[in-house]
DNA sequence: ATATTTTCTGACCGATCGGTAAGGAGTGAT
DNA sequence: ATCACTCCTTACCGATCGGTCAGAAAATAT
C-alpha cells in the first residue's frame, strides 16, 4: 500500500532524487485528479504532466494506485500537520472553532488538495471510513466541552459528523465561488458550534 | 443532456415497453454506480446486469453518460418528491428540521441512491453546483424564520451549506455502519438548525 | 577513459473501453 | 406470403487503458 518498491527505491532506502521526482509526480496527480476526477486519471497524463514519460512514471511507483494513493496521502498530511499546529496554537476553550476554522482556512487556498480528498472519499477504492477521518475532531469536541466544565458530548460522533460535513461543504462552496467568504463562513460555524454547548 | 435521441425513443413517444426496459437499465446503473463507484461502471457491465448486451444499452440510450445521467437524475428526482412531501406535511416553524430529517430518512433507506448522489457530486461531469442543491433549504430556512418572526438570515447560503453537509456527512456514515442512529442524529442537527433561529 | 549503476525512453503487449454495422427473431398488418 | 417495424444479438472497429521489456542516455565511480 505504502511501499513504492519498484526500480529505484523501498522504505529504508530511497536516494533524495527520487524523493524530488516522486514529489514531482505526486503533485502533478493531485493537479489532475482535483482537475479531471478521479477516473480521468491516467499514467500516460500523469507523466505528460510531469515531463517525462509512462514507464517513467512506473519506474517511481510500482502501479498506477500506489500513485495516486500516495498522492492521497500526502494531501491528507499536510492537512493534518496544518490544522494540528493551529489547534495547539489556539487556547483549550476554542479549540473545535479553532480546528473547523484552519481547516476551511488550509482547504480554501489549497484547493487542488481540496478537490483531491472529496474526489478519492467519493472512490470506491480510497478511504471511507469518515468516523476515523473525523475522529481528532470528536475528540477536541470532548477536550472543550470539559474545558468549559460541561458534561461530555452524549454523541460526540454525530457532532464530529456534523461540523465535518459543514467543513466539507463550505470548502466545495469555496472551490466554485472563489468570492465566497470563507472566514464568515467559518465564523458562523463556530457560533453554531458554540451553541452546541449550551444544550 | 436528458435526450434518450437514439433508436427507440425520444421525449414525445416512448412505448411503454421501453420506458420499461429504460427504468430497469437505470436501476441496474444505480446500483453499479453505488457499488463500483462512478469510474467502475461500463457500458458491458451495465448490460450484463441487465440481463442483455451491450448495444441493447445503447439502443434504448444515445451514449453511456446518457444512461449514467438518465440514472442519477432518477435518484434526484425520487429524493426531491420525497423530501417535498414530508415538508409539504409538516408545520412551517419545523420546516428546516423537517426537511434534514426526512432527507436523512429516505437516503438511510435508500442506500445505493446515496452513493450515487455521492459519486454524481464528486465527479467532474455531473452536477457540481452545491449552492443550487441547497438551495431550496435555504429558503425554507428564510420561510421558518418569518414565521418565527425573525429577522432573515443574514447568510442563508453558509447556513444550507452547513446543514446539507452535516446531511452528506451523517448519511455516508449510516452507509459504512448500518447500525448508526439516524434517528438520532436527524434530531441532534434539528436541535443544531433551531440553534441558527437565536443567534 | 572505462566500467557500473541509476534513470529514463520507444516499442510493444493483452485487455477493455465506448460505440457502430449488419442482420436475425419476433410481432402485427395487409 | 410478405412487408414493415421493434428489439436485440454477434461481430467488429479504433482508441486507450495499465503494465512490461530491452536497451539508450546520463550520471557516478574508479
Amino acid at each position: 500500500m505504502s511501499e513504492t518498491s519498484t526500480g529505484g527505491s523501498d522504505g529504508e532506502s530511497a536516494t533524495f532524487i527520487q524523493r524530488l521526482r516522486q514529489a514531482q509526480i505526486i503533485e502533478k496527480t493531485v493537479e489532475l485528479v482535483a482537475e479531471k476526477g478521479y477516473a480521468g486519471v491516467s499514467l500516460a497524463g500523469i507523466a505528460e504532466r510531469a515531463g517525462i514519460t509512462k514507464p517513467a512514471v512506473l519506474y517511481h511507483f510500482p502501479s498506477k494506485s500506489a500513485v495516486v494513493d500516495a498522492a492521497y496521502e500526502h494531501v491528507l498530511q499536510e492537512l493534518v500537520s496544518h490544522v494540528g499546529a493551529a489547534v495547539e496554537a489556539a487556547s483549550a476553550e476554542d479549540g473545535p472553532a479553532a480546528y473547523a476554522i484552519s481547516m476551511i482556512e488550509h482547504l480554501s487556498v489549497n484547493r487542488h488538495h481540496t478537490r483531491m480528498i472529496i474526489e478519492a472519499l467519493g472512490n470506491s477504492d480510497a478511504e471511507r471510513d469518515s468516523a476515523a477521518r473525523w475522529r481528532p475532531l470528536a475528540q477536541l469536541v470532548q477536550t472543550a466541552r470539559s474545558a468549559r466544565g460541561l458534561a461530555p458530548d452524549p454523541d460526540s460522533r454525530t457532532t464530529a459528523l456534523i461540523v465535518g460535513g459543514a467543513i466539507d461543504s463550505i470548502v466545495t462552496e469555496k472551490l466554485q465561488d472563489p468570492d465566497y467568504d470563507t472566514g464568515a463562513a467559518a465564523a458562523r460555524l463556530a457560533a453554531l458550534i458554540d451553541a452546541t454547548y449550551t444544550s
